[in-house]
RNA sequence: GGGCGCAUAGCUCAGUUGGUCAGAGCGCACGGUUCACAUCCGUGAGGUCAAAGGUUCAAGUCCUUUUGCGCCCACCA
């Protein structure tokens, strides 16, 4: 046991600094190999890497499955950490194009892939950065990257799997279109936003008589292909079987009737076109209409627009409206506020276009779906419910092809003359189809020879989907890697439950008919201190390199072990202060106790224990039980309560204050049973604030009891055990002590004295047993005479 | 319109199965400390636990209703 005495104050940014060097040289943290371990794995969220203004809510929502992962290496996990970024897909291209200001109809699809990777890699080096300095003990050897070959090999085989297993389909339907990205897109990238509009009453035409259609959107009308009325409305019940004709465009439309129809909405007469919402598409399929697709895939209007052709669709609107009037159609406009569906992405509202797609069957089978989320370990288990309701929400197959560029390719070429897919053999992944010769010459179902390749790329969440089995394949051993799936842990925050939780579990069921993990934790999002969310646009944070500087990792990570598992939190610049004065506090208490030591030896010995001694020692052992019952739940924020409470109002303000006297008396039996206990306390206290602050206990762990405890790491070492002592001595009314000492403090705090102040007497008001007590709290509140 | 969550001291939040739960930290006031403490320690003030009703011997803690906030979903004619 070391006895150096040390420095007044704690260097806190060199010894982050030397201990981030340190873990590196060491590889204190990297996977090994061990078949006698059990092991303890977690698939991390790979960040985006277009993320250029990285804030507490990033740190925070990384530190939080890394308090886990630390608690987890020191219970004996073998813990298999390595880190993913995300990569391909839109949200990069839409960095891309912002950042850049590219115009993708003006740049080759190879240059354009090029700056992303570029790009990609400028973001990846800023977050791990970031993550390094935060001490997120990633193996760094174990990283991956989605655009990536392995990424691209496994999510490849994916697909090739579930074509075989008949879960993977291609079709022409009517899509979810996003104009503005111009890809065909998912149900899961949806957003609602609120939008105010308006409501056009038209006037049209039936035979001699007039009716008056409500819609919000005009520019439509050249899509429409009926007019529905409820069967029971009085006012229409004749017109249905007619016909009627369409203002500005001049062609007739049937006059149908559906029990649907809401009679008290708008006019009572409903507008369908080529496919405005999901209504329309519903009668488009059910009652056979006609078809009169008008939407381009770039959002402007085909040649159905007549004279509105080519322009966008609000130009249009706003064309027609004025056409509308200018000719006597438009009778009345009525503000509404309602909700649109956007894409998550970009926020522009999304179309119906008919498109050809891949998709994999999700639409059919939520009933496995809702079976698998019961499976899952869900913590907290309310957040089971946003699985759940967004399971039975699910209205389409998943389509996963993307219009774009920058994703990972599908491994598929199609014969010219009968459109026959022509999938790559699984020797042949990763595969660009755009690039490498397909598997066959000639078409195997119509002997053609022309074959092209599939230009589109995946949804990136096609990649993210299959990141259980990207993980494992970053380990070479095969005995091993077997043990790698499922993972144990999956966190993420809530909004990615619909999209990576559940995509994974679909991907884990078509191939192993398997949970693809066993724990997910949720955590929630870092809000500004006013709880408004952090973004660059309101520039309502203190970007994270800022923050660490003047804090440091310890002390943030403090902060953002205050979250409740699924729960947003907020920025709180006095807990990051606490969090630093932790540190220090640590530290001086470590200056304590190296002062006293001298050439004191740790022992085994714990015979000679005081009473204080005692309570202390069982205090230490039910906040252990209940630090690692919290940590066991993934309730960090309880763990580090219960820690503080120890520490600060237990350990500092009393215990310490309690043995002063005894370590200042000259050597003997009670001097050591306070320096056995001292010490004993102190390391497990260490211990457990590690997963939390892992620098400062790092610094005095190697300081203090790197040879007694034999670890070259506290993370490495063993999670504290209770302490067993002798039962010799009944502390059971140990309390009374303590508020026999309160009354003290109390008095002489009213009196102005200081607590070192030397009272002649003391009468006590509190009832206690003097025999056993009265030495101790007379040395321990400095009385002579206590009565 | 449907579902879920939240509403506890000035601020940020803890409060397992209903019975020392009316708490912590920060902030504030007063005092003391500088031989562990870029401080720290002690003491204190502050809340009818959103509102109303109910169940119970007993309710922040269960039930109903209301209000406010947040999130998700639907309606988009």
């Amino acid at each position: 046991m070391n006895t150096e005495p040390l420095p007044k104050q704690y260097d806190r940014a060199v010894a982050e600094k030397k201990w981030r060097d340190i873990w590196k040289k060491e590889k204190t943290f990297q996977f090994k190999n061990n078949d006698n371990t059990p092991l303890y794995i977690v698939d991390t969220p790979p960040p985006y890497v277009s993320a250029d203004h990285l804030h507490a809510g990033h740190i925070m929502s990384y530190a939080q499955a890394e308090f886990i992962v630390r608690y987890k290496r020191m219970c004996g996990f073998n813990v298999f950490y390595p880190m993913g970024f995300d990569d391909n897909g839109l949200p990069t291209e839409r960095f891309v194009e912002k950042k850049y200001k590219i115009d993708k109809s003006k740049i080759t699809r190879s240059d354009f892939i090029k700056i992303c990777l570029k790009e990609t890699e400028i973001g990846a080096q800023t977050y791990k950065n970031l993550w390094d300095s935060l001490g997120i003990s990633v193996d760094w050897t174990k990283t991956y990257s989605t655009i990536g070959p392995l990424a691209t090999k496994i999510s490849q085989w994916s697909l090739l799997d579930l074509y075989k297993k008949g879960a993977l389909y291609r079709s022409e339907a009517p899509v979810l279109w996003c104009p503005s990205c111009k890809t065909a897109i998912a149900q899961a990238d949806l957003e609602d936003v609120e939008d105010d509009s308006k409501i056009n009453h038209i006037v049209c035409s039936s035979g001699s008589e007039q009716l008056t259609i409500a819609t919000s959107r005009p520019e439509l009308l050249p899509a429409c292909v009926a007019l529905y009325v409820n069967p029971n409305d009085k006012r229409y019940k004749h017109f249905i079987g007619k016909k009627a004709v369409v203002p500005l465009f001049d062609y007739e439309v049937p006059i149908l009737s559906s029990e649907k129809v809401d009679i008290e909405f708008g006019t009572g007469l409903m507008m369908v076109c080529t496919w405005g919402d999901k209504e329309d598409l519903e009668k488009w399929q059910t009652d056979k209409l006609a078809t009169r697709a008008l939407i381009r895939e770039d959002g402007r209007l085909n040649e159905l627009g007549g004279k509105y052709q080519g322009l966008k669709i609000e130009e249009a609107r706003a064309k027609i409206i004025s056409d509308l009037q200018k000719n006597g159609f438009l009778i009345k406009q009525e503000d509404i506020s309602h909700t649109l569906n956007v894409h998550e992405r970009c926020g522009v509202p999304v179309e119906f276009i008919l498109s050809k797609q891949w998709f994999i069957k999700i639409a059919d089978f939520k009933d496995k779906w809702l079976e698998y989320g019961k499976k899952l370990n869900w913590y907290p288990k309310t957040r089971q419910q946003d699985y759940d309701l967004w399971v039975n929400s699910i209205k389409w197959d998943w389509c996963i092809s993307r219009q774009r560029y920058y994703g990972v390719p599908f491994p598929v070429w199609y014969c010219k003359n009968c459109s026959e897919p022509i999938f790559a053999s699984e020797e042949m992944l990763p595969v660009n189809p755009m690039e490498d010769k397909p598997p066959v010459s000639s078409c195997l179902k119509c002997g053609h020879k022309e074959i092209v390749p599939e230009n589109d790329v995946m949804d990136t969440w096609a990649t993210s989907s299959v990141t259980p089995l990207i993980i494992r394949e970053l380990i070479a051993d095969e005995k091993t890697k077997i043990k790698l799936f499922p993972a144990t842990l999956r966190p993420n925050a809530f909004e990615i439950i619909r999209t990576w939780d559940f995509y994974t579990i679909v991907k884990s069921h078509y191939h192993f008919n398997n949970l693809p993990f066993r724990d997910v934790m949720i955590s929630g999002h870092g809000l500004d201190e006013h709880g408004r969310k952090i973004s660059k646009r309101l520039g309502n944070y203190i970007p994270s390199e800022k923050l660490l500087e003047e804090y440091g990792a310890d002390a943030i990570r403090y902060w953002a072990t205050g979250a409740t598992l699924g729960q947003n939190l907020r920025f709180n610049i006095q807990e990051i202060k606490k969090g630093k004065k932790t540190t220090i506090k640590l530290w001086n208490v470590a200056r304590l106790i190296l002062m006293s030591l001298e050439d004191f030896k740790l022992t085994k010995v714990s015979e000679d224990l005081e009473f204080a001694d005692c309570w202390i020692v069982q205090e230490l052992n039910q906040s252990l039980k209940n630090v690692s019952m919290a940590f066991d739940n993934y309730s960090y924020a309880k763990a580090k309560d219960e820690i503080d409470q120890l520490f600060w109002s237990k350990f500092t303000d009393y215990y310490l204050e309690f043995i002063k006297y005894r370590l200042a008396a000259s050597d003997n039996k009670s001097k050591k049973a306070a320096r056995y206990t001292l010490t004993k306390i102190f390391l497990a206290i260490l211990k457990m604030y590690a997963p939390i602050m892992p620098f400062i206990t790092e610094e005095l762990y190697n300081l203090i009891y790197k040879n007694s405890d034999g670890e070259k790491s506290i993370h490495l070492s063993d999670w504290p055990t209770e302490i067993t002592i002798k039962k010799d001595k009944d502390i059971s009314d140990f309390s009374q002590a303590i508020t026999a000492i309160d009354e003290i403090r109390k008095y002489k705090s009213e009196k102005g004295m200081s607590l070192g102040f030397e009272l002649e007497e003391y009468k006590l008001n509190t009832p206690i047993d003097k025999d056993k007590y009265g030495d101790f709290i007379k040395n321990a509140t400095k009385v002579k005479i206590l009565m």
